[in-house]
RNA sequence: GCCCCGAUGGUCUAGUGGUUAGGACACCACCCUUUCAAGGUGGUAACACGGGUUCAAUUCCCGUUCGGGGUACCA
């Protein structure tokens, strides 16, 4: 075995990437890094019906949005071509001829019908279906050489007659199985020629020199299989780490149903990918009371032994949380960048904006948007377009008296000689001394007519962005009714 | 059914054979304040249960309960 740190990600092209699979990735990704070691990226398509390009492109697209790179694998170094399973039936072939000469494997004839009519008439008895390793002896002495190569049948592991199964995992310590209950004669290779999970994974690894197998905790019970396969071939057993699950809110697996879990839909959602990944690295890991990490800090202070056992559910609101304050600590022009294409589906174009502007309008959107959606949206305002008056702010503010403070200040703000902030302030202020009137009587009224809404940010900063031009055409739009609400 | 894993506030978690059991999100209150946020301060809230071991168990052991996973020609 590689002396040096050599881990997979072993994704299965059968949809989007999920959270949860970015997560395996990420603790992979860390703990390569940490160690100077390989992180290998292979692409699981045994599964002919679910797997699509669509969804291995959808892997790679999460992977890059989430900058964990892998050093081997499709588009990068690939020393143990191929990486796709599909293209590696000969190498699964190889073995399995091994493990046929051996005798640690046989061909099974048993066709899938046949095995569920067992199946059922087990069930029926009252046992638990299984397969009774019918063809487990030299059955095929009375099939001709002719009718065994034509006739579809699958290649079964010859299970260990007893004993125990030990699967050393760094978090769980040692697991004992009883091989007899849990290693059956199992297929290795499918009737079509293709692998099945159990064999194909351990082939690979052990082609790969996987040194870590790192991967999700549903996988622990199915161990003892594979590692049943390494010594019927001699070959070197990993060290494995089985992650706790993440579940969704009501304690099942986390699924579509609980919400988001497609990376690229975090992203769409506008989400930063540094707040996923510090979201997701809190997950399942914990470095004392430490919640923020930078990239460098997750490398420096990630160990497999600190990593959590149980389960943990997906909290979506504290995911919300940290990205406001990433998008917070975002580069202004990196979020103006994200924000161009999301105001141009909302039919707001920046083009001509001055720089400084639009950095000023995300300053005071920023720590009130927990997503780059929310950002974008709440934006609207500052663009010369129609305004939809929200009815209930409309009522409550545009009332007489709100609409004579209004026609009040027109005038002065059409005189006002700088159209600043400071100067905005101060000719708000004096205007309410002089009527006594409290400053949220005339500021409301003109927040509802400048917004739309009677809730942004601070109204002095929101007149000075919108400048005197838009201002004015905006009261004057209010002043003479001329309102239309949505 | 059988096998495996797990259990600290609602959620993510820190932590210890003796602690006022800590932090974050959420929630509540107050402060700030032109609204909404953000920010600040304070607060409600947890060691699943039962047995052991021990001078002392949240912590170690066993059991129970509950949760999760596996038990495919899915991965």
């Amino acid at each position: 075995m590689a002396d040096r740190v050599r881990v997979r990600f072993a994704p299965s092209p059968t949809g989007y990437l999920h959270v949860g699979g970015a997560r395996t990735a990420l603790f992979n990704w860390l703990f390569a890094r940490k160690h100077g070691g390989v992180f290998i990226l292979r692409i699981e398509d045994t599964d002919q019906a679910r797997s699509t390009e669509a969804s291995v492109d959808a892997i790679f697209e999460g992977m890059r949005w989430l900058d964990l790179s892998w050093d081997e694998g499709p588009g990068a170094a690939e020393p143990h071509a191929p990486y796709f399973q599909t293209e590696r039936l000969p190498i699964y072939n190889t073995y399995a001829e091994q493990l046929l000469a051996a005798d640690r494997a046989y061909r099974c004839y048993l066709t899938a019908e046949e095995l569920a009519a067992k199946r059922e008439e087990q069930s029926a008895r009252g046992e638990q279906p299984h397969y009774d390793r019918s063809w487990s002896e030299a059955k095929t002495a009375t099939l001709t050489d002719a009718e065994k190569a034509s006739m579809r049948h699958v290649i079964r592991f010859r299970a260990p007659a007893g004993g125990t199964i030990v699967v050393k995992d760094v978090l769980r310590g040692d697991v004992s199985f009883d091989s007899a209950t849990m290693v059956e004669d199992y297929v290795l290779i499918k009737g079509d020629g293709v692998p099945t999970y159990n064999y194909a994974v351990v082939i690979d690894d052990a082609t790969m020199d996987v040194t870590h197998v790192i991967r999700g905790d549903d996988h622990l019970s199915n161990t003892p299989k594979q590692i049943a396969v390494y010594e019927a071939l001699g070959l070197p057993v990993p060290i494995f780490c089985h992650l706790p699950m993440i579940l969704g809110a009501d304690k099942s697996k986390l699924s579509k149903r609980h919400g988001t879990t497609s990376v690229q839909k975090f992203r769409d959602d506008g989400f930063l990918p540094e707040a996923l990944i510090n979201y997701l690295v809190r997950l399942g890991w914990s470095h004392g009371d430490q919640e923020y990490f930078t990239r460098a800090e997750m490398i420096e202070n990630f160990s497999l032994e600190a990593l959590n056992k149980s389960a943990a559910v997906f909290d979506f609101a504290k995911l919300e949380a940290m990205n406001m304050q990433y998008l917070k600590e975002a580069d202004r022009d990196r979020l103006v960048e994200l924000l161009a294409p999301r105001w141009a589906t909302l039919g707001l174009s920046i083009e001509g904006r001055d720089r400084a502007w639009l950095h000023k309008v995300v300053d005071t959107l920023v720590e009130r948007s927990r997503t780059l959606v929310q950002l974008a949206e709440g934006a609207l305002f500052y663009f010369d377009v129609p305004l939809a008056y929200d009815p209930a702010a409309v009522e409550k503010q545009l009332t007489n008296d709100g609409l004579a403070h209004l026609g009040a200040l027109r005038g002065r703000l059409a005189a006002l000689g700088t159209w600043d902030e400071t100067s905005l302030e101060a000719l708000f202020k004096a205007y309410a001394e002089e009527k006594g009137a409290k400053l949220g009587q005339v500021i409301q009224p003109m927040r509802v007519a400048m917004t739309g809404r009677t809730n942004s940010p601070g109204m002095y900063e929101v007149l000075a962005l919108l400048g005197p031009d838009l201002s004015l055409r905006r009261l004057d739009a209010v002043l003479s009714g001329n309102v239309v609400k949505a």
